[in-house]
Order: structure tokens, then C-alpha cells, then sequence
DNA sequence: CGGCAACTTGACAATGCTCAACGCGGGTGG
DNA sequence: CCACCCGCGTTGAGCATTGTCAAGTTGCCG
């Protein structure tokens, strides 16, 4: 299967021969890593840039009050953090959720990698929507109920993963624990159960192990105010009307 | 006073004298805008970017709900959106909360910025500031109480005023109302209301019309659970550890 | 002085949380 | 090969925080 950089970037604009050797070149001697690992830690110095090629991890924050905020989640083809090195600590850290394969690419190499415009372009291009989706976390924390907020969750994976060929139709493997859900929608892991059995009673999901089912996708979307718009994908240029 | 894009930028370094005079350049003619006025709406194609000299703006999103969600406050020296312009369609709207100075900065001169290297390396670390304060209100509205959210939302304007000279010890202006602070930290305004009434009560703050003084800025902090070290101002590194 | 927007307060309802317990399944060690 | 254990998922009962509705007050601006 092609790269999941390669493949994510080029949802944006096709990348010249040579860019997609040179992202292959990059990603080779990937390294496995178990579930549950931090691959950066709030605090540290960012050196090297982490890209994920399999699995999922995430960005999470730690409380006072003991409470874990995942702040994204980082699926094959997302870089960790591209541009931090400019800081001197980072802010929050980076864990596998799943089993993961990743690259850690040094700084020289990800100026390579800049140096191409159609690359830089791209990248520039992927930075934008990841503050997008993040933005769109936010207004579903604040601004959603829990069954739709879950809901909206299920359908931006689906369309993430859609992108890097790791979802058909409407399914897709999800590697995650309900706990983990849980501290990235802001609910509590046992409230997620609940939201989970409700949209699986109604005939929304399945959800057997790690395998999720949208059972129908456009219903979902509507249902959860899903507008996929936000993750700039080029076919979908002015679907929807936003909401006025 | 100074420009605050200068100042602000120049909280991560100095910027040469010529920087200086360019970004003064770029600030003449700026115009007045009433308060809630949209700059930009969703699905607009983003054109010139607006920067912000005066008062209070935001970023938002209308939900099908009817709801609407603030995902960040934009203050003198802002950039409303200084990368966007690759994409073909906002997917949020920007608007004035107070009446706002502003400037609007077409592409070109955008550019001349950014071919100056100390204001692009401070632009690309605004940026990444922008992004960590994102990542803190999602933290928030998802895992912190009521009154520690908005306690936590007062610190961050207080520290982000302060670089930009609008802030002293722990008294600013807090231009908005009651009813967009709930939008901002996913509350009602009738529950915002009761939890500034705690913090007055508790001798936390005082607010009267839009003067809002924080009384103790240690304990508020301490009591939020705020930790400079997102803003990335270079004074503060290191002062606290991490939660673990 | 009138009017309107913002703020305030109270009573009640709902959404989501806490605590506690139990089932299920996969992996490990005896 | 079986028994145990532990992590994950599931369920119920009661509680807390926050939302809803309704009404009243304050304060500013014309």
C-alpha cells in the first residue's frame, strides 16, 4: 500500500515522482512501538519530528485534578509536530494509543522535505486542517451533546481515515478503549458506554472489538451535524451551507 | 504606544529597526468596526488578512443546533488569519466582540513580511502559541469545573494583555458580555453569571461593566490549574513541572 | 424619561457523574 | 490444559452540576 504520508498529502495536489521517492526514502527504517507509550513528553525539548505510519496515537494533557484532556489524535500519515522545534518545552505530550509504526525524521531531514514546494505546500496545507479539526473539537466539547459529539467524532475518523485508505464504505478499525474516547470527548468512560449502546440500539454503529461500522453514514452525518467541509478536502468544495 | 503586533512579537525576540518601521507601514490606515460585525464569514474565500489593533475579536462557529461555540479570542496584535489564504473557503466566521481597530492586509504585503526572517520566525511562533491556546480551551471545556475554566480563561487574557501592554498587575478591560463568555467556555450566560458571582464573592475578582481585576493573580492561578508555559513567553521557561 | 440590552435571581428539570458491582475474554503461569 | 487475573465493557441507583424557564433589576443611551 502507497504511504500514508504520500497518500494523505496528496488529497491536497498530487506530489511530483520525485516527492513521493523522497517520502518513501524518509520513512524507511520505521520503528514498532507498544500501546500506551509516550513518544514526547510535556516538558521536553522537541528534537527529532515523529510522522505515524501505523496505528493511532494522541496529544494529551495531564491535570492538577488528575483528569487527562487527549487534545487529537494522530493516525498513519500525521506528523507529530512538525514546526515546534522553534520552542524550547513542549506543551503537551504525544502517546500510542495502539500498537504504532512510526519514523522519527531529524530536523535536517524535515528541511528536505520543506524544501519542495509542492511538498511545503501540502504540509502547510495539513497544518491548517489539523487546526481545523481542532478547532472542531472544541465546538463539539462546548457546544454538542454527548451523542452527537460522539457521533461527530465517528464521522471526522471516518473521513481522516478514508484519506489514507484505512476505512470503506462506512467502516474501520477503531484501536481505542472507551476510556480513552472518554478523555478526548470530555465525558466519562461509563457515559460513553451508555452513548455507545444508544447509537448501537439504534441501529447507528456497530462496534464489535475494535471493529466500528457506520451503518449509514449520510444519516449520521446529518444526525451529528457533521459538515466536512473543515477538513478542506479538495472534492468537497461547497457542499453544504453553513449555518447563519 | 507601540504597535502591538511589535510588541507582541517581540516577546519572543527583538525584531531589527527596519522590521519595526515595516510592520508601522503595514498598520497605516486602519479602519474602525463596530462591535459584532463579521470580518470574514464562514465559506467566504479568504482574501486579505485582518489584523487587529484595537478591541476584542473572535473566531466562532453556528452549530444546526442553533448554538454557538467562540473557539478563540483575538486581541491587538492578532492575526485573523495569516495562512488561510491557500484554502478555497473559511470553514468559521470571524467577528468584532467590541469595536475594533483593524487593519486589512492584502497578500502581497503579507509576503513582505514574511520574507523578513526575524518577523517570520516570530510569526511561525505566534502561530504555534495560537494553536497551544486552542489546545487549553479544548482542555478546559473538557476536563476542567465550571469556575476553574473561567478562573483559567481570565489568567490566559490577563498574561496575553499584559505583552501587549493592555494589562497591568492583574487588572484589565474584559470588553464582552456575559452571554459570549458562555459561548466561549460552552456555559449558559445564566451559569457564567452565578460563577462570576462566586469569584466575586470568594474575593477571587472584581468586575464592574467591562473592569475586571484580579485580585490575587497567584491563587486564581493556582487555583485553575494555569501554567504560563503554553504561551511560550521567554521569560517562563520552566517554571512549573508538569502533572505526571 | 423611555426603552432595550445586559445582568441577576429563583425554582425546577435534565444531562452527565460517582460509586459499586458484575461479566466477559484473552493472556499467563502453574 | 486449566485456573486465575486483569483490563475492558456493562449495568444500576442515586447525586451533582449545569441547563431551562420565567421574571425582575440595573444601567446606559437616545
Amino acid at each position: 500500500m502507497a504511504n500514508p504520508l504520500t497518500r494523505k498529502l496528496e488529497a491536497f495536489a498530487p506530489l511530483p515522482e520525485a516527492d513521493r521517492r523522497l517520502i518513501d526514502d524518509i520513512c524507511r527504517n520505521p520503528r514498532d512501538v507498544g500501546p500506551r507509550e509516550d513518544l514526547i513528553r510535556e516538558g521536553d525539548d522537541p528534537r527529532d519530528v515523529q510522522l505515524i505510519l501505523e496505528g493511532f496515537a494522541c496529544r494529551y494533557k495531564l491535570l492538577p485534578n488528575g483528569r487527562r484532556q487527549i487534545t487529537a489524535y494522530l493516525i498513519p500519515g500525521d506528523f507529530c509536530d512538525l514546526h515546534v522545534f522553534i520552542l524550547r518545552a513542549m506543551d503537551h505530550s504525544i502517546a500510542t494509543l495502539s500498537p504504532c509504526r512510526a519514523v522519527a525524521i531529524p530536523r535536517h531531514r524535515v528541511l528536505e522535505l520543506t524544501e519542495r514546494p509542492a511538498i511545503a505546500r501540502a504540509l502547510w496545507w495539513a497544518s491548517l486542517v489539523d487546526e481545523a479539526v481542532l478547532r472542531e473539537w472544541l465546538v463539539g466539547v462546548g457546544a454538542r451533546g454527548a451523542d452527537e459529539r460522539i457521533a461527530h467524532l465517528l464521522c471526522e475518523l471516518l473521513m481522516r481515515l478514508r484519506t489514507v485508505g484505512l476505512a470503506t464504505d462506512g467502516a474501520y478499525e477503531l484501536p481505542i478503549t472507551q476510556a480513552e474516547l472518554a478523555d478526548t470527548v470530555g465525558l466519562t468512560h461509563i457515559h460513553v458506554n451508555r452513548v455507545l449502546q444508544r447509537l448501537r440500539a439504534e441501529g447507528s454503529i456497530t462496534l464489535k472489538g475494535k471493529q466500528l461500522v457506520i451503518l449509514d453514514v449520510d444519516k449520521l452525518m446529518a444526525f451529528s451535524g457533521f459538515d466536512v467541509n473543515y477538513l478542506h478536502l479538495s472534492e468537497s468544495n461547497g457542499k453544504k451551507e453553513p449555518c447563519r
